[in-house]
DNA sequence: CCCGTGACTTCCG
DNA sequence: ACGGAAGCCACGG
């Protein structure tokens, strides 16, 4: 059983449970999995996401609903531009009204 | 096996 | 309130 790779699959489950329009933040995955000290695994286990399609990293954000991982992305705004294009305000790499679209697993899941 | 890096978070000064 | 440093786990070289 490794645990290691467990742990990339269920970010990217929970990363599609994410319900379109909301953001979600690395902790509060990581949290959600039982490893509150692995946020920054989260973040590695979304890059390796990135080539699934089906994962919506994009709603992916840090606690303070910055776009931390946009420059990953294939443009410099492509982020961005999909959560607009879901409803999800955005203002110069920050999401608006983090708090209030934000999508808590632990406590939605 | 050791070192460096990273889409984070929290604590200390 | 702000900035810097450390802690954290996994992966690649």
């Amino acid at each position: 059983m490794s645990n290691n790779q467990d742990f990339f699959k269920r970010v990217h489950a929970v990363a599609k449970q994410i319900p379109v329009g909301r953001v979600t933040s690395y902790g509060a995955i990581a949290k959600y999995l039982g490893a509150a000290k692995s946020a920054r695994i989260v973040g590695y286990a979304m890059n390796a996401s990135h080539g699934d399609l089906s994962i919506p990293a994009h709603r992916v954000v840090n606690r303070l609903g910055l776009l931390s991982g946009k420059h990953h992305f294939d443009g410099t705004n492509l982020m961005q531009q999909l959560l607009e294009s879901e409803g999800v305000v955005v203002k110069d790499n920050k999401v608006q009204n983090f708090e209030d679209i934000f999508w808590n697993p632990t406590q939605e899941l």
